[in-house]
DNA sequence: TTGTACGCGTTATCAA
DNA sequence: TTGATAACGCGTACAA
């Protein structure tokens, strides 16, 4: 005799069968009278009473256990390098806010760049049965791949070569619009402080770096590029530094990121030299505070909140099993101008 | 005939039936030894087999169905006012490594200090039967009291009157050291420009202020005391443009926290007053590129990692029923001098 | 329109 | 030391 119906009362929380007992239906009933897309199968008025009687006794579903039967842990996992770089936080926020009225919940988890630790936690967020996945690392897609149908990963301000679903900010653009402020200031030799080539982001930077200096006709060649072995601040200072040690002539800097931008600042000070009176220097992020720097860093704006909230609309599209789900979404970039760029005085 | 034993291979992903079976074993049986905590009620050559065949099918325990069971979650809601605030991503991170080799996943949400949408989150988060609760919010105590024992839950950064388990920095030491520094560089006429009253962070600095400053005989009263409406850069930057306004005479100002330092030195801008020359200012938290403002940030640090870890001890202390868990942990603050206060001169 | 019966995958409890 | 059984709370065929 499972289920009996007798009065005995429950001390945890509150059960459907609970509400159930308390309207005088069977919990099979009350469940599709609280759940959305079934309760059209229920009397309206068995519906209005259950909602009515969930409501008074405060009841909420267990989703827990919701989840073990619909094999749905309605959750996603974030993979970052850094929650601490602030080009993080804003997209994580728009991921979160994109998410909430699905009832997905993300879930967070730091690599630090280190492929032991990505490692560990995607393995920690896989045991807790995340649906999807959306990752802002490099180098990580194809263990991800391994563990996952690729429909449920979407890559964010990262692209691979699987033509994995991905957001992205508008790279070349963004370089493009830099390099034209630069040269309409004047500026003929530029360098390229550039980020890591394993981040798709690092190599489509330089490439583009590349291509548009050429196109404007201005000197290029390897000896006005250095490439960082990270996206942070002493990986800048270190590659502009090698590069002031070389010899190269240049009057600007386009560097890989904000941070790398910042460790220009250090290299430049450390010879004495100024920002922007004898060196422009230019940014890529926009990264929160990039404004309240010394100087003020000119840079290129990309959406981040935006990219967050599109990188988890289209992770939903694809839960959702929609057809024709773009596999590129690319954002738009907007050179923002501020202090750290100045007239070619040299 | 319910767990039938014969061989028919399922399709999804494997389960713990499907590891007894290889071994041929009783689930339960592969259960415990598969548990660190029941492992010794399981002959050592049994767990051997299960631990291999585990191993070698690939098989990852469902924690959905673990949780139900057990009626723990293993997760943690995090409640912050917001990630995009660079105080909190390191208290984040110190939450997230400290509960990692727990098996416990926090669970973030943003409240961006709004009742409604705090009320949505923590809904939320109950929803997902979070077992604790870290809370960086104010004002929300008394909320999720209503809906959890007391033992679950912790401040971080944050003081409560009910005597709940929080983790702060030290407000009045940090207070102590700022208005010292002053006080050796001649300053006698200090101002602060306090955090909302509302938050325990800015009540404390407050009266932390009144205090010291009276101690070391300095002019006091409420013309040298502006309070803003929030944490942030505009409330500090109106909050000191009443006092200038006010006609008050003051050449260093202490501000509620970094943020509202900013909005200080913008304060300041506006009416072409130099920091340090003309006023010096003093932060608190020492945030993430304190040091690379203009100038950089004279602030108090407070050790936002190591909060984070120890609010999520305390929080996991809780959870194991330990007893004698403290209720308040004060951690340290320091003062950080940088180029943002000088010898005063007025 | 509602009730019955069962199972999602795991672990707690009891019996052997 | 192991096996059998039941139950966590819910959703869903199927039957009524």
């Amino acid at each position: 005799m499972p289920g009996a119906a007798d009065g005995a009362p429950r001390n945890g929380p509150l059960t459907l069968r609970d509400v159930a007992r308390r309207v005088g239906i069977h919990p099979a009933t009350a469940s599709r009278a609280l759940n959305e897309d079934t309760r059209h199968l229920v009397s309206a008025s068995t519906v209005a009473k259950v909602i009515e009687a969930a409501l008074e006794m405060g009841y909420t579903p267990n989703s827990i256990a919701r989840s073990l039967k619909t094999a749905r842990s309605m959750t996603v996992g974030v993979i970052l390098p850094d929650l601490t770089n602030p080009l993080f936080p804003p997209m994580v926020r728009g991921i979160e806010n994109a998410l909430l009225p699905s009832g997905f919940t993300a879930l967070i988890a730091n690599t630090d760049n280190d492929q032991e630790r990505a490692h560990a936690v995607v393995h920690a967020l896989r045991l807790r049965q995340v649906d999807g996945w959306i990752s802002a690392t490099a180098t990580l897609q194809d263990h991800l791949f391994e563990l996952n149908r690729p429909s449920s990963l979407v890559l964010l301000n990262r692209l691979d070569e699987n033509g994995t679903p991905a957001v992205v900010g508008d790279d070349h653009g963004g370089i493009a619009a830099a390099v034209a402020h630069l040269v309409a200031l004047g500026h003929r030799r530029i360098a390229h402080v550039a980020g890591p080539q394993e981040f798709s982001t690092g190599s489509a930077r330089l490439r583009a770096f590349i291509e548009v200096t050429a196109s404007h006709g201005l000197p290029g060649g390897e000896q006005l590029i250095a490439i960082g072995e990270s996206f942070g601040e002493s990986a800048g200072q270190r590659a502009l530094r090698s590069l002031l040690d070389s010899g190269a002539q240049f009057t600007a800097v386009l560097a890989g990121n904000d941070l790398m931008a910042l460790g220009c600042y250090d290299a430049l000070a450390e010879r004495g030299l100024r920002c922007p009176e004898d060196v422009s220097i230019i940014g890529f992020n926009d990264m929160h505070f990039a404004d309240r720097f010394a100087p003020p860093l000119t840079t290129v704006r990309i959406p981040h909140h935006e990219m967050g909230v599109r990188s988890a609309e289209l992770l939903l599209a694809l839960l959702a099993d929609e057809p024709d789900v773009p596999n590129r979404t690319v954002l738009p970039a907007e050179l923002v101008v501020r202090r750290s760029t100045a007239p070619a005085t040299a």
